[in-house]
RNA sequence: GGAGGGGUGGCCGAGCGGUCAAAGGCAGCAGACUGUAAAUCUGCCGACGAACGUCUACGCAGGUUCGAAUCCUGCCCCCUCCA
């Protein structure tokens, strides 16, 4: 099917579509009038990974074709969500547990989105605002009657644990139709008339559909994106230490910059379809290098998707800093982005063991394990191997008064300066 | 409420009185090869300690024993079937 509407073509062009539920509808909607579509985020970490970067860029093509995108963050269902906060003041703690994860999270959106009181501006909204104030019983009334349980028995998420006779509470079972309220909500009140989600809302985002059409007789869209893993299979988004957080707190931009560096082969031109707003053309020249070549796209991936989270500036240094740790070999680190200890007069005196330098710069996450490194030859100091567990750092290391450089293989390094 | 099964390291999963810091797999880390890739091969993979070693860990709390992940008692949680 060729699609008319610029969003739908971006989208489809850059991979953004996994299915919808009328694409042909929604395409030729978008070719009559700007629309307004969400997508909704809960709110049970400190900050978002890779896996939802998918659905920010969705959000800003949106915009970029001249659509409204809201952004709907999850206050309420993220609270139903978790029923492990029973008593009383547990759950005053994660309420504000979850304002503040709201908090955090909704610093990534300024960079890709506009926000404002506009036509087109985005809005940050919070599902806290209408489901906090239902009333059970008028709700039942009022919307219960829409959802039978013979339907909602065929979802591939209910499906799934009935089958392989996983429990599935009540309240879990319920999520689906706070969500789909959720929806209905937004196109009252907004005139929202798409919702966007990773495969696994498909589910919910149908339910949504539904409740709209059943409630006010109007047709709205729905509309996933796909699951991105790594060719190898792998999920997206894992590192040494862990997640890859957008939020520079937790995942500095030299790290995040790494991360899209060290892009499998076959990711490449997928990747910088789905992450940079690199024009298709270009894409396409650079997926085409072969061999080490092909370095040179990983680093325009790197360069672009760490921009558009973190800003030209953090990029800029991150490259740099990339390109004086692995294609030169000057030792003048001062301006990087590499973790950094500053070794007091008392310690260069005494001797800093090294095992505890491992540990302090993050590098290993004790020294048993900065030992083992050792033993096993991946601990550097100044690219020279460490041979002995026991060397310390005195104020005799630092040779010609530039920092040195300590190194957890190839591909971690830190930096320890003195006073 | 009754009967039965089960809770082991990041995950899966063996062990069922000493040889268990706990097989095997996955994930992870490092080394080799490369291109800061993939694949492959090798090593490592609880903490502390320079080291003999010490401590903490097999749902929780006690107990039996020279010795317990393994046996007993109580509690908590999960699953299946019955009411």
């Amino acid at each position: 099917m060729s699609l008319k509407s610029d969003f739908l073509t971006i989208l489809d062009t850059r991979g953004f579509i996994h299915q919808a539920t009328d694409l042909e509808g929604l395409d030729t909607l978008l070719t009559q009038e700007p629309i307004t579509a969400y997508i909704g985020f809960d709110a049970t970490a400190r900050s978002f990974h890779v896996g939802s970067l998918v659905q920010i860029m969705v959000l800003y093509w949106l915009q970029q074709t001249g659509n409204r995108p809201l952004v709907l963050m999850g206050g309420a269902t993220t609270k139903i969500g978790d029923p492990t906060g029973k008593d009383e003041s547990r759950k005053l703690l994660s309420e504000e547990e979850i304002r503040e994860n709201i908090e955090k999270l909704s610093t990534i959106f300024s960079r890709a989105l506009t926000f404002g009181k506009g036509p087109k501006d985005a809005l940050l909204l919070n599902n806290d605002a209408w489901i906090d104030s239902l009333n059970y019983s008028s709700f039942l009334r009022d919307y219960g009657t829409h959802f039978t349980i013979n339907r909602m028995l065929t979802f591939e998420s209910v499906r799934l644990r009935l089958e392989r006779e996983h429990p599935m509470t009540f309240l879990e079972f319920n999520y689906m139709i706070l969500q789909a309220y959720d929806f209905l909500e937004l196109y009252k009140k907004y005139g929202c008339c798409v919702q966007i989600g990773g495969v696994d809302q498909w589910g919910n985002i149908i339910n949504g559909v539904e409740l709209v059409r059943r409630v006010t007789h109007k047709t709205v869209y729905g509309l996933t994106t796909p699951l991105i893993t790594t060719a190898s299979g792998a999920k997206m988004g894992k590192t040494a230490q862990g997640a890859v957080w957008l939020n520079a707190d937790l995942l500095s931009p030299f790290e995040y910059w790494q991360f899209w560096r060290n892009t499998e082969d076959k990711d490449v031109g997928r990747f910088l379809r789905l992450f940079t707003t690199l024009p298709l053309d270009e894409i396409e020249r650079l997926e085409k290098l072969e061999g080490a070549e092909i370095n040179e796209a990983k680093k325009v991936l790197a360069d672009k998707a760490t921009a558009f989270i973190h800003g030209e500036k953090a990029a800029q240094e991150a490259r740099e800093t990339a390109h004086k740790l692995f294609e030169t070999t000057q030792a003048n680190y001062q301006e990087s982005s590499l973790p950094t200890l500053m070794l007091t007069q008392e310690e260069l005196e005494k001797g800093a063991p090294i095992l505890d330098l491992f540990c302090r710069l993050g590098l290993t996450s004790s020294k048993g394990e900065a030992r083992r490194l050792i033993e096993g030859g991946g601990a550097r100091l100044n690219d020279t191997p460490i041979q002995n567990e026991l060397s310390v750092i005195t104020a005799t290391s630092f040779q010609d008064g530039s920092p040195l450089k300590l190194s957890a293989g190839k591909k971690r390094h830190g930096l320890i300066t003195k006073p």
